[in-house]
DNA sequence: ACATTATTAGAGTGAATACTCTAAAGGTCA
DNA sequence: TGACCTTTAGAGTATTCACTCTAATAATGT
């Protein structure tokens, strides 16, 4: 691989791992065994790793937000689009995890994800718009939208809800089932609006989902 | 004012203004016009500093959240409990934007903010409850879980979110709207559970609330 | 008045960190 | 081979920052 995108990678890794405060270039550079000088060559500054792993971040979810033209949407699109929204979640985690600072530092990319979040409101009430249409949830406009919007905010504060306020380690497992547990409270926030003939069976596809969540809640 | 709550509401402030990231013990002494070696005398470190107006923070919320014993919730209970919750959201608005970190480098906060997160998931959930018992809403037991911890999630991510995805500055007015937005994005969550009698009247109650919230997201 | 304690000033320090600079090494193609 | 461009090494630097140390000053009690 070239070094450029080795350099992507492992920050992108010890980002994730280590939160982005945490990890200096130096770091990056001695994780991978090159000289700092050579880092800066392929880099202008930090700045700019950050915000290349943006963009790969922002090309993936546009991707995935994607509704299908040439048939209508059936009720496992929404497991999967959450299922795959999750896991990029997962894998781009300190974005989020320190957006505000990152947005802060870097007017571009403020400006960037302004748009982005705008495109993914946009394509999430396209999404519910054609759950509407294949009569899967019924509700009026206005309710699509704060329910696009509250989905939005709980999706993109879910991994930093669970690192706070769960005593989860990063063991695979358990962050594994937790990350199940997102979903499942999307579906939850969904469950309202759903048609007489879809709420029972979906509340029974999603129902093992939100199990690991009341045992980390009421136990610990 | 003694030296050590001037320390105390100063750090608070500029944590607020500027992110406790970009806020430092010097800085915190010379805006007070004091000796770095002054305010080491009140704090053993900066990560005291924190602690302590994480625990003012906590007693606000611990006494905002109770249920009142000798009289049933009425709707209005539910609004007040939102607004004083939120204008301590934003009083302390630092300590969510950078809660991740602080407790990452604080082990004794971090247990601390785990028992605070659970006092407040049941407080909401006796509010929640409460309110069915006044007829107001109409949900299962774990309708009501899944509702509580949505809002929990909703209400802490608010300020991030609005930070982050509306290019809102820090002027008052606009703010205050848009903390009015946040209240009418939690009355859209539990609005598929109020019973008929409220569901109109609650909905044209907060309706005004979410207005500045459209005009934010379409327009820009 | 005097001893004792609490508070404050302010210079200073060691560690970290983002980034620079120079020169060397490697690759490519005539 | 040799000229030229790309990539790399690694020592170095300027700055920042949390925190320390010493000594001076105020406050308090007897």
């Amino acid at each position: 691989m070239k070094t450029r995108d080795r350099i992507i990678q492992a920050s992108k890794e010890l980002f994730n791992e280590q939160g982005e405060r945490n990890v200096t270039t130096n770091h990056i550079a001695s994780h991978l065994g090159i000289s700092p000088g050579n880092l800066y060559y392929h880099f202008k500054n930090k700045q700019q790793i950050i915000f290349d792993i943006y963009l790969e971040y922002e090309k993936q979810v546009d991707q995935q937000l994607q509704v299908p033209l040439d048939r209508p949407l059936i009720i496992n699109d929404k497991l999967i689009y959450l299922q795959v929204i999750f896991q990029g979640l997962w894998d781009y985690r300190f974005l989020h995890r320190d957006l505000q600072h990152l947005l802060d530092i870097d007017e571009d990319l403020h400006k960037r994800y302004n748009d982005f979040f705008k495109r993914c409101l946009a394509q999430v009430h396209s999404i519910y718009s054609g759950l509407r249409d294949s009569k899967i949830i019924d509700a009026t406009d206005q309710e699509l939208r704060s329910l696009g919007l509250n989905t939005w905010i709980l999706v993109t504060s879910w991994f930093g809800f669970m690192h706070t306020n769960l005593l989860v380690e990063e063991g695979q497992e358990e962050s594994r089932e937790l990350l199940n547990a997102g979903i499942y409270q999307i579906f939850a926030l969904e469950r309202p609006f759903l048609t007489d003939e879809y709420r029972d069976p979906v509340s029974n596809m999603v129902f093992k989902l939100g199990e690991s969540l009341d045992n980390v809640i009421s136990l610990k």
